[in-house]
DNA sequence: ATAAAAAGTACGCGTAATGCGTAAAATGGT
DNA sequence: ACCATTTTACGCATTACGCGTACTTTTTAT
């Protein structure tokens, strides 16, 4: 069990490491520890960054794909991360895609994203 | 955070703490200490006790209220048509994608194909 | 281009707390 | 009352959490 959603997480928000901790309440390197995977949090941490990060434990660990928060009162919301579904078979005029043109299109994004925060 | 649910939970299942240990995998010392508040469970015991109990970590953490799991394997969609998703929100490293960005990548699989075609 | 600042990574240490076995108290059935 | 099962509690060895700190890499500013 890896944690590697918080890194993910983390960036989609475009927060370093120290403003994390900080939001937590934690040392810099303690949080650090825990995207790295040398350290696991405490129940009470673990509740935290799922309230700082608007999710769930179940998907900070893992046990469920989508990043929204378990609502009390009944939701169909979905917003689905393309770098966790690797189960999930999407498809493009009816022929699914590979994992390989999922990889293609999530590093076409990515480079694209890096593109445009250089030239800003 | 004190995880009163385990017990109800394996109250309701009418569940010794020796039996359910042994499902656990964990020593019947352990898992009391988890019910009785003087012991907590690791992440990995955890999501083993959420799966067995069939309910969420975040209702076992007391961050819902409701003792369903969030179920995402929507059994409705294996398949998901990306033309179709107007309404589904994606996103890559937490970045939602935007719906130029999403038309961009369905133009470049259906160009990527025509090619292919060709080629054969 | 260079320096300064910030971000990210890794290590060591003290202390706290886990997980286990064992055993005592409590509960239940006959 | 007795026995079997369940539940609760204690002691101990080991793990590893959380922190500071130092080091490397990356970004920003001059």
């Amino acid at each position: 069990m890896i944690l590697t959603r918080l890194t993910t997480l983390r960036k989609g928000k475009k927060w370093s490491l120290q403003y994390t901790a900080d939001r937590l309440g934690i040392a810099k390197s303690t949080y650090a520890g825990y995207e790295s995977g040398h350290r696991r949090p405490s129940l009470e941490a673990l509740a935290l960054i799922a309230d700082l990060f608007d999710t769930s434990t179940d998907y900070i660990l893992g046990r469920v794909d989508h990043q929204d928060p378990q609502l009390d009162e009944d939701s169909s919301v979905t917003c689905m991360e393309l770098t966790d579904l690797s189960a999930l078979n999407l498809s493009v005029d009816g022929l699914s895609l590979s994992k390989e043109e999922l990889q293609q299109f999530i590093a076409f994004i990515r480079a694209k994203r890096q593109l445009e925060d250089k030239s800003t």
